[in-house]
RNA sequence: GGUCCUGUGGCCGAGUGGCUAGGCAGAGGUCUGCAAAACCUUGUACGGCGGUUCGAAUCCGUUCGGGACCUCCA
């Protein structure tokens, strides 16, 4: 990609603005995402949140970046709550339903795989796990212990907070304030070992029916919250790396304990760019697993839940996605899903008449204007809403070569051809929709077409408005033009 | 209670101190045997009240509403 096109600016959650993207290493990134906890089936807003990533990874590379994209998955359970003793929910969910541990989060890393394949995301360059990592984790736990910046109780080791925030700040992510915090604090069971509310555990004893557990320096136990980021994110891409991601919820704490617990570790900032996605609402309210407020992506391509008044392919919901900025909250209905669908469906109608355009010895509109549109819109902090936008300026301009009313040389037609296809299926990562996949029921509805075409040319319309009425019926819309006959199933 | 975000036309959703966002719906038109589809045209909206300004929906104050985080959560 030309250097010219390569002004990235991203909003950095750390500082607040949107900042020009430098990457610490010349031409490579490195990009961590936090991935999700497999104790039950992604959800909607889950997928909203990696299908934004998925996003910034490709528009990464589509600048010619060498990108290392590190997401994790979560198998080693977080704490139910505080008032629990620190059952973890992945135990939790194996003794309600007799199940080895690794067995729910096998079922539910294949189904968080599937459904995020379904949505055409890129896999990840490498998706490490936390059981995987035990080791990394007590490494890192040493290394802070050493620092003086954490202490061990009964097994337990916690991160000092307060100690960490005499030299350093903690709260720089979330613009907390260490006493408003503690002033904010509930005494809850359970918290006494610690010596400050706000110290978060790095490592926690476990009690002899908990499942999940690994030897370690201080007994058997297992992993804390926050640090299998930390560990993860540090072997794979360094001490510092350019961009982590992850949703709005995960901001505080637990991007802020990564902070802390890296620059307790190694002395270093960890993240130079901080990017955070917003909330999926559904009835104006997040979704979210535990208020069970959601929506799952196998219901949506089932139309199966009441909320939707039909089934929705899983790229139409990337480009409803698409239509709204990931620092935006984006509020999801049947109605506006449906809206969505025409749009997608316009657009996508107009990248496949591309090939068919005729070409003339002038270009009407000129086309560089539009083409470095769809450059400023991305470079402005991934801005695809604007960028679908200036899509659509190009979809007028497709058709009215179409029509004839405006014109493109073959050299320019090319160029545009390559501009549009790479924004709409390298960068947004849409895909078409195969409605005729069935070739037995393409073979049948050829056979159809041709009968009806007879009877109109026969100027029979009974016949031809009952074969048009029946199909319907059936679901399956007929499409007259000038060029023939189409069909689509509604 | 603390910290922060937000309120845009029927719906979803961008953006900006003065210059059309866009999509969908609606309206009109072209096409068509009639329709549908497709395509074209079309909408001066920015919660209320003050203030700053030549000018604010965009900045400031205030007020009302919605939301997020402060406990696991994308």
């Amino acid at each position: 990609m030309e250097a010219q096109n390569r002004n990235l600016s991203i909003y950095n959650s750390l500082s607040g603005e949107k900042e020009v993207f430098t990457p610490i290493h010349g031409n490579f990134v490195g990009l961590y995402v936090c991935g999700p906890t497999v104790y039950s089936n992604v959800h909607l807003g889950n997928c909203r949140t990696f299908i934004n990533f998925d996003l910034v990874y490709r528009y990464l590379m589509h600048l010619g970046y060498k990108v290392r994209y590190v997401r994790n998955i979560t198998d080693a359970g977080h704490l139910e709550d505080d008032a629990d003793q620190g059952e973890d929910k992945i135990a939790k969910k194996a003794k309600l339903q007799q199940l080895e541990p690794m067995e729910i989060v096998q079922q539910y890393t294949v189904d968080f795989h599937d459904t995020l394949a379904a949505f055409n995301n890129l896999p990840p360059n490498i998706e490490p796990t936390a059981t995987g990592h035990i080791i990394e984790q007590i490494e890192m736990i040493q290394e802070i212990i050493a620092k003086g910046l954490a202490y061990e109780v009964n097994g337990s080791v916690y991160f000092d907070v307060e100690k960490y925030n005499a030299s350093e700040n903690y709260g720089e992510l979330s613009g907390r304030k260490i006493e408003d915090l503690i002033s904010g604090t509930r005494e809850l069971d359970g918290q006494s070992e610690k010596r400050s509310p706000l110290d978060f555990a790095l490592w926690k004893n476990a009690a002899p029916e908990h499942i999940m557990k690994w030897p370690s320096p201080w007994g058997i136990g297992f992993p804390g919250w926050h640090l299998e980021c930390s560990a993860m994110s540090t072997k794979y891409l360094g001490e510092e790396f350019d961009i982590h991601g992850g949703g709005m919820d995960l901001k505080f704490p637990h991007h802020e304990c990564e902070i802390a617990q890296g620059h307790a570790a190694t002395g270093k900032k960890p993240v130079k760019y901080w990017m955070h996605a917003n909330m999926l609402t559904l009835n104006g309210k997040k979704m979210s697993k535990s208020t069970g407020n959601n929506l799952l992506p196998g219901e949506l391509f089932s139309g199966n839940n009441d909320l939707l008044e039909k089934a929705f392919d899983p790229m139409v919901v990337r480009f409803f996605i698409m239509q709204a900025h990931y620092r935006s909250t984006l509020d999801f209905t049947s109605e506006a899903l449906t809206a969505a669908e025409k749009g997608f469906k316009r657009l996508m109608e107009a990248v496949q008449s591309l090939s068919k355009l005729k070409t003339s010895a002038s270009t009407s509109t000129p086309i560089t204007p539009l083409i470095n549109s769809f450059y400023e819109a991305m470079n402005d902090d991934f801005n695809a809403p604007i960028l679908v936008a200036k899509l659509f300026d190009a979809v007028k301009l497709i058709n009215a070569i179409n029509d004839g009313k405006a014109s493109i040389t073959q050299e320019d037609l090319t160029i545009l051809s390559k501009e549009i296809n790479a924004f709409v299926f390298d960068i947004l990562g849409l895909k078409t929709i195969n409605d005729n996949d069935d070739s037995s029921l393409s073979k049948v509805m050829e056979l159809v077409i041709d009968m009806r075409q007879t009877a109109r040319e026969n100027k029979d319309w009974t016949t031809s408005d009952k074969i048009r009425d029946f199909l319907a019926e059936a679901g399956i819309q007929i499409k007259d033009s000038k060029e023939g006959t189409n069909w689509t199933k509604i």
